[in-house]
DNA sequence: ATATAAAAGTCAAAAAAGGTCAAAGGTGAT
DNA sequence: ATCACCTTTGACCTTTTTTGACTTTTATAT
């Protein structure tokens, strides 16, 4: 298949974003467009196709003097369940500080999240948040 | 991000603040233009926009020889709104980890829990869960 | 008191981005 | 060849920043 130009732009994107080692990069509309000799609509064209919500990625822009488009990745979570119990995240943050594996300043803020939301949502939704917190939380293990 | 003179000056004052130990610090309009080379109303501009009573910040001033402005930071704001929008408290990340007062773990992190607790909450309680989210990102903020 | 000079404030124009949308141009399947 | 579906382009819009001219306020010297 042959690359569209939307092809190669979106390919450099994504590049630019592995090379940065984070999970967002910052650009310029038109400086990225004087890069591959396009007009600027055309960056927007690849942001708008290419990088939306649903592919997981996110895009925020200023405009004006020094204006910048910034996208950012959206991370997938994957360890935990999909819903749990207040208990079983409750417990389950117990064990990673007794086990020492997440620090102090951690524990109490996510222990604070968790009571402090439980309060207020509905009964219905509160286990999919739950299961949220028990994946976030394990981003914040130590190894 | 490219920098606007606009972002330095910000980023600039905010730096003062931090130094001074204090919430406030005086300075002369002119002279922060000299010392970025720009016109006075350029630091007006910054002060508007970026020191807003919405941002936690107070600005007052006097006129004539011997003239100054006081930027104050309202301690208040530190513990976090009781309730805010999801782009509100976003934001708010966002400017800690642009200011590098957060780690990217974190950051990431919290904008996970926010992105997934955003469409699992009833609308009616969901500000107050952000503000929950808001006092405890607080928690992991650098000093 | 008054005048002067030294600030800071205001406001609008110009400049520097990014956004939108529709028309024109390709491409591939039928 | 036609239809449907991308891509590409460009004209025009909106937002944000930068600059400068003009105004107001305040301290100080006379």
């Amino acid at each position: 298949m042959k690359k569209s130009l939307a092809d190669k732009i979106e390919e450099y994107i994504k590049v630019l974003i592995n090379n940065s080692g984070e999970e967002q990069i910052i650009i310029q509309r038109i400086e990225l467009a004087e890069t591959f000799g396009c007009v600027p609509s055309q960056v927007s064209y690849v942001l708008s196709t290419r990088f939306t919500n649903k592919s997981g990625y996110e895009t925020e822009s200023r405009r004006g003097g020094k204006g910048f488009v910034r996208i950012s990745k959206q991370e997938d979570l994957d360890a935990g369940p999909a819903r749990c119990s207040q208990k079983d995240v409750e417990q389950y943050l117990q064990v990673l500080k007794d086990e020492d594996l997440i620090d102090d300043i951690s524990f109490s803020s996510f222990m604070l999240l968790i009571k402090n939301s439980v309060s207020k949502t509905s009964e219905d939704e509160l286990q999919e948040l739950l299961g949220a917190f028990y994946k976030t939380i394990n981003l914040f293990v130590k190894y």
